[in-house]
DNA sequence: CTGAAAGCGCTTACAG
DNA sequence: CTGAAAGCGCTTACAG
């Protein structure tokens, strides 16, 4: 590989006029650009990332942490991956995936200062994560909403809003009995952040409307879908509106209703929270509120990279009406 | 951040002692080595990556190459990214995430010495990628198999195999109609080498027993899937089996036989490759071969990081009978 | 407009 | 068993 002393004998310049005109910090004759330029592409010069991150203590990396866990949504996931990445790139930044599930690599990966910054996902209500992110040098975004966020930058899309939205919207049509469809039982069970503020915000609605509800967690596969739809009726038979935040399930609990003979949304209501990605493939659309994950990923990547010193950004749900929630005389 | 000369201070020895203690690489008197470890304890010191690398000319970072193109199939992705980080880190490296579809961001990374090893996903049968891949310095291993692998090294399931391993199971049980339910359209027309090669396999093996076959491509929904069995039930009415790779698909494929009366395995063969987990998923497990995408994924970091040096390696389809084939007397 | 040199924080031959 | 110093490949004050 050639180095940039070897570009400046070629050019016949020192190493810091082949770096200025590298970097554009200071004017450069015309003559002089030229023979550097000519000399770079001649040797196909790349300044060592390595290097420069010493000089400059910037390494132009961005650590996500994502670990892989039980239950975890694999397609919303990869959005919200995508929206990093490629936003990272556009603001001329890498990316180095952490998908360990501890505070320790957190830190490794901060204290050895390979990366700049940090964006963690699946973030718990009380994360055990928070401290070691705290006590980092490196500015950090959570996405997700801890119950203390400790000063750290947090951005997501508002769940509590997400269900009262939900909720109201049913209520508003009529609707007494309510039931949530909710992620895999283990998601709940380590009180990821936004399961347990998405059912709170159903909850309050309902309560404040005198309206019952019920949750059901629901593995992503078709039987659990299928199962979830069968307990919830016999736990709540004269339940009249499904409210389903479970990506992979959401087709086969709208495939299970057809199955049992219940019409949407004459018989039951239906309201999902999905990507519009996953909304759009479906046979035939459902009313909704839209998951933004790739642009959930790009504001992260926005605000840890400092232009947004948002501390805490919760998107406000927008839910589209394409009629399978029934308005009850 | 402490350095090392912070540490060496504390410790009242020189740098190199600190570091030789951290390596391991020269023997240390007891006293000498307390002493050391307790300064780096009481500073919290880690040594810095860049400066490291700079001097190592070693990164311990892989780079891999995950484009995250229209079809692919997320669910499969991930597995293949969660072999290749968690044996990454228990051989004591990170894993750059690079998803920008295009030869120059390979390039970049690799020229600028970001990364020790290269990894590559999503590989077509002609890769654009493979004459950067072929001119970079760092070892490169392919998860895929192109037609010409030019010396790089490549690792996948024997896709071929699979898809002669199937149709044979099926001849050999009478069948002489056969279709693949494929992987979405785009996948199949930018060439992506396993749909390539699972199909030669297939279509070489019916040929050779004067069995039909047919194609069908399929979108990665409920209702794609539907329509992708009604085609093929039109083109080829007389079908007698079904070979589905499309994971997605696979459990709409199976409610959508049943919908329209087909019974499996009375009235209709079924056969799946998917990784195991998948098909353990469903309600109830289909015949099939497993695509072991974490297990390639963790050989490809072996193979990467020099103690495979395995040129072409392609895994053995093993066909497991889960009772969804039916013998035709 | 340009160059010589210090410094970023490590590792590792070279000496003792 | 340990230390002083060169070197990895950059950037950026300091000088001119």
């Amino acid at each position: 590989m050639a180095t940039i002393e070897d570009v400046a004998k070629a050019a016949n310049v020192s190493m810091s006029t082949v770096s200025y005109v590298l970097s554009g910090k200071r004017t450069i004759s015309a003559d002089t650009r030229l023979r550097v330029e000519q000399a770079i592409r001649k040797l196909g010069y790349r300044p060592h990332a390595g290097a420069r991150a010493l000089a400059m203590s910037k390494t132009h990396i961005i650590g996500l942490v994502a670990p892989l866990r039980a239950g975890v949504d694999v397609n919303v996931i990869l959005q919200f991956v995508a929206g990093i990445a490629t936003r990272a790139r556009e603001r001329d930044h890498d990316v180095l995936l952490l998908t360990q599930d501890d505070a320790d690599s957190i830190a490794r990966a901060a204290q050895t200062s390979m990366v700049d910054a940090l964006v963690v996902m699946d973030v718990e209500s009380d994360d055990p994560r928070l401290e070691t992110l705290e006590s980092v040098r490196q500015p950090v975004v959570l996405i997700g909403l801890p119950h203390d966020p400790r000063g750290l930058s947090c951005i997501d899309l508002d769940f509590e809003k997400v269900g009262q939205r939900a909720a109201e919207h049913l209520i508003e049509g009529g609707h007494r009995r309510i039931a949530l469809i909710g992620a895999p039982e283990e998601v709940r069970k380590r009180h990821t952040s936004y399961a347990d503020r998405m059912l709170h915000g159903l909850s309050t609605a309902c309560r404040a409307a005198d309206a019952e509800w019920t949750y059901q967690p629901t593995p992503s596969s078709g039987s659990g879908a299928a199962a979830s739809v069968d307990a919830v009726l016999k736990r709540m038979p004269e339940v009249t509106a499904l409210m389903v935040h479970n990506e992979v399930a959401l087709p086969h609990v709208i495939s299970h209703l057809q199955t049992l003979g219940l019409r949407v949304p004459e018989d039951i209501s239906l309201i999902a929270l999905a990507p519009g990605s996953v909304i759009d493939a479906l046979a035939r659309p459902v009313t909704g509120i839209d998951l933004p994950a790739e642009r959930i990923g790009r504001l992260a990547v926005d605000t840890v990279l400092g232009d947004d010193d948002a501390e805490v950004r919760l998107l406000q749900p927008v839910l589209t009406d394409r009629g399978t929630t029934r308005h009850l005389t």
